[in-house]
DNA sequence: CGCAAAGTTGAGCGTCCTCAAGCAGCGTGG
DNA sequence: CCACGCTGCTTGAGGACGCTCAACTTTGCG
């Protein structure tokens, strides 16, 4: 009943099976009839939230693109996601009360903060709301677990590869051109996130850009063309298979 | 209302602010009071859950160690996380329905396990019982975080005195002793979680061990004895100055 | 007791990091 | 308008950390 009327018809069943581009929409309109949330505009830099700050609110990315960045007590600091439309940002707060890295975004952009406390009433009444936010807990466990396969399991070069893919695998999902895609991040930063220096960054696009697995069109060497993402792909499974020959040749 | 009459009494609120073993105690409290639960005793070995199977459970570690392991297409294999007791498994699994890695034991246990729309019911009525649900799926994440944090800033050396030191401490906040622990994993297991070669964790737990950070009492090499916990941090803490140390003479 | 599996240790090598130099894009100011 | 400096990116040379391969030792189990 409470579902017929809802603005988002969508069970979580319905939710898993529909087209992803929907199903963020849909999330939005969920969160707009059932919630009192609050619109927030960001620019490059802005955070969004900072480690230790008390976790009142978990916040819903509307536009532009967010890095979550953890830090040490001894002073290290990693990029430890990225994150666009329908991602949520804070979960990493629940548990303590505090969040336990900065959100940062990376572009003007708008996201939605939503009470915590309020969120948990209504879960409580709207299932469809509660399915919304396991969803989104559990997509970003499933993708942290993939960042860290990416890191143990591949060399240098593949992993930019499979990062290169997996932002145009997200923007696709999004609904989004990937043949031209715009890297927000310095490639400091983007070797931050895949645990490897700057200069590696560079080495490994140029390899690929000379494999034509890339291709930088204009002069920023930020945009980057990917004529096939499943070359990307292709080129992660070379690696791969290629690290694997040498040992069934003895 | 109900709060008072369940057999656990704690909020979220309390239950951050109580120490951890209490806090798991109370939590096995809740589920039973609340939710039909099945209890499943484990042999090592046996698969709680397998990549691709519908995810109808979600399943809590009640005794025993556990690892995820998670599969790519192209045959790479990787553990990408261990669970102790009030630990949760089954997370990744909620988004897409099915699972997304296998759940194995590495060790005798119990795993308890509930029907995940029955929680779903529960939690709608029973405020405690879903923080106690998003806590849990909180910590993964941040855990999941700075294992990718460790991995991408560590050398390994220290990766794996680390890998040691959380362990220590996922026993102490168990209540279990750490000053001699038994890894339940094979130095090829270390290396796969921690992204390096069996030979890497061999030779860094031998350098520990001349560093007087652990030893092994015991004819067995799984058995590690370590005098002082925090001796693992700081042995951490040098390696990551020390990285510094150079830069910043230029 | 003997075999298989797991762990240790050493030597050589490759990938990636460090350091350094040069280049490209871009805003500022003479 | 272009010189200027700044920041970010690229590329190269050399070195170090960790991997590969191999031999050996230890442990556990039938």
């Amino acid at each position: 009943m409470l579902n017929a009327t809802s603005p988002a018809r969508s069970s979580a069943i319905a939710a898993r099976t529909m087209p992803k581009t929907n199903r963020i929409g849909e999330a939005f309109e969920l969160l707009q009839a059932h919630l009192p949330i609050t619109r927030h505009l960001v620019r490059e830099g802005d955070r969004v939230y900072q480690v230790g700050q008390r976790m009142d609110c978990l916040f819903v990315v509307f536009s532009g693109s967010f890095k979550t960045v953890n830090l040490a007590s001894d002073g290290r600091e990693q990029v430890v996601g990225l994150h666009l439309k329908g991602d949520w940002l804070g979960f990493d707060g629940i548990a303590e009360g505090q969040h336990a890295c900065d959100a940062v975004a990376m572009d003007v952009g708008e996201v939605w903060s939503v009470q915590y406390a309020a969120l948990l009433l209504s879960c409580a009444l709207q299932p469809a709301l509660l399915s919304l936010v396991h969803a989104a807990m559990s997509r970003e466990i499933t993708r942290e677990r993939n960042s860290m396969m990416s890191l143990c399991t591949l060399p240098a070069n593949a992993r930019v590869a499979d990062f290169l893919h997996g932002w145009a695998e997200a923007l696709a999902e999004r609904g989004l051109r990937t043949d031209q895609i715009t890297l927000r991040m310095s490639r400091a930063e983007i070797g931050n996130y895949l645990g490897m220096t700057l200069e590696s960054v560079s080495r490994a696009m140029s390899q690929l850009a000379r494999d034509n697995v890339i291709g930088f069109p204009e002069k920023g060497r930020r945009h980057v063309q990917i004529p096939d993402v499943s070359a990307l792909s292709r080129f992660v499974q070379r690696s791969v298979s290629l690290a694997e020959a040498v040992p069934t040749l003895q």
